[in-house]
DNA sequence: TCTCGTATAATTGTATACAATCATACGAGA
DNA sequence: TCTCGTATGATTGTATACAATTATACGAGA
């Protein structure tokens, strides 16, 4: 409730201000791979190019420098940091564990109104499969993966795993999912939503821990060999 | 390496940037409590309070924002979030899977450089912890964790690591340790070091693990009942 | 030719000025 | 008295100016 509040103003925040325009536009191409790594990212020089001042640009880079995506070094520059395919793969080795716990704990506090949203969200993605709405089913997706996070009841966990899923979006473009994930996926969804009905937090931590794993396996299986343009990746 | 270069490099901005000292000092005051939960920062006050301008404030609160312990929203204001038990507790249970990871990829890819430092950093705690010189222990305690980080060759899960421990070392003044675990812990560290030279991956993690959840019990345990000044938090 | 020191340029760090937005107070009108 | 609109002040958002630091170029001396 608190953090999805605070997404929103965060959101509004990105939309509207000049530093949140900057932040998510370099950190889409430093992720999308469009600066090299080692690259000097130059204030005025990515000033210029957006049309603001260095003000801004400088918060950005701030913000990027936690997130590790570059490298501040005082008084010389900016450089980026890059992500690799084996950092793509680390993530969501950590996040499978993180999902795990977050499953178990989300048996643990869950709220009827959240299980009510999250029974819902399986059975309009499974319409939605049917039917073949790749769109709709790429959002039930993350929306699952979102009230999961909440029903956890850990700010702190809460928090990681937003910035993972985060993460993890915008490397779609290098690596695509395969199109048969969705379905696929949401049958996993399904299996964790009743082992989280059913208070049994071992399983649901166990098949959230696979779901994660099953996803990134699907993820660099089909990026290696196909890429479809257009279809949101299945997590 | 290339991240310890980089720790470096940080320690330098803190240290002589008003920027990297005001994101300290606030992250400090904020964790230790000077701040209550919703008060509001203003721009002007703190800078004047520190002697700075207001532009390295508006930086340290971005930074503070990605990390989740301010709260900004537009054109209105930042407001403290805090940091309460369960969030501590929570961390602590988080890192122990990530610690856990974290020995088991270590396992499989420490380099003899850093298998010797961490052989030579375990047998000098025994020599400190025989003598009773607390404070090398605590140093050597970290430093074991590090050499762990960086073994684990991976820079997602450092960077991860070393976060939340920077994080639980911020609240070691609320919460601080028993003097008696620094000799336990650096029993820990060798059992641990003790399966990573042994190639046996699932003892490492397993131990890894249970000794961040050792490391939770112990605080709490004293953090609730006895309050030792002047001693660092193991581990 | 090579080395080293200095001068100059480029870049970041910080401070301040101005613009935009939001909160508050106050008064007119119903 | 209550409501609503406006004016005023406070605060943040952005741009720019200045200071400090670093990189580079060039020339003097060996």
């Amino acid at each position: 409730m608190e953090m999805g509040n605070y997404d929103v103003k965060q959101e509004v925040t990105d939309k509207y201000s000049l530093r949140g325009r900057v932040f998510h536009k370099l950190r889409e191409d430093i992720l999308s791979g469009k600066y090299e790594e080692h690259e000097e990212l130059k204030e005025v020089a990515i000033g210029e190019e957006l049309g603001v001042s260095r003000t801004p640009v400088r918060e950005a880079f701030r913000q990027l420098e936690l997130e590790g995506l570059i490298q501040i070094i005082p008084n010389k520059g900016a450089y980026v940091t890059g992500i690799t395919e084996k950092d793509v793969k680390d993530i969501y080795m950590i996040r499978s564990l993180l999902e795990g716990l977050c499953a178990r704990w989300a048996t643990e506090h869950i709220t009827p109104e959240q299980m009510d949203e999250m029974e819902e969200n399986v059975y309009l993605a499974e319409f939605h499969a049917k039917k073949g709405h790749l769109e709709q089913l790429a959002e039930l997706d993350n929306r699952f993966h979102d009230i999961l996070y909440e029903a956890c009841d850990s700010k702190m966990l809460e928090h990681q795993l937003k910035d993972f899923h985060q993460y993890v979006l915008r490397v779609r473009k290098k690596t695509l999912s395969n199109v048969n994930r969705g379905p696929k996926s949401n049958e996993e969804h399904k299996q964790i939503m009743e082992a989280i009905k059913a208070k049994d937090a071992d399983l649901a931590e166990k098949l959230a821990h696979q779901h994660m794993i099953n996803a990134y396996n699907n993820m660099v299986q089909k990026g290696l060999h196909e890429a479809y343009e257009n279809h949101e990746t299945q997590t």
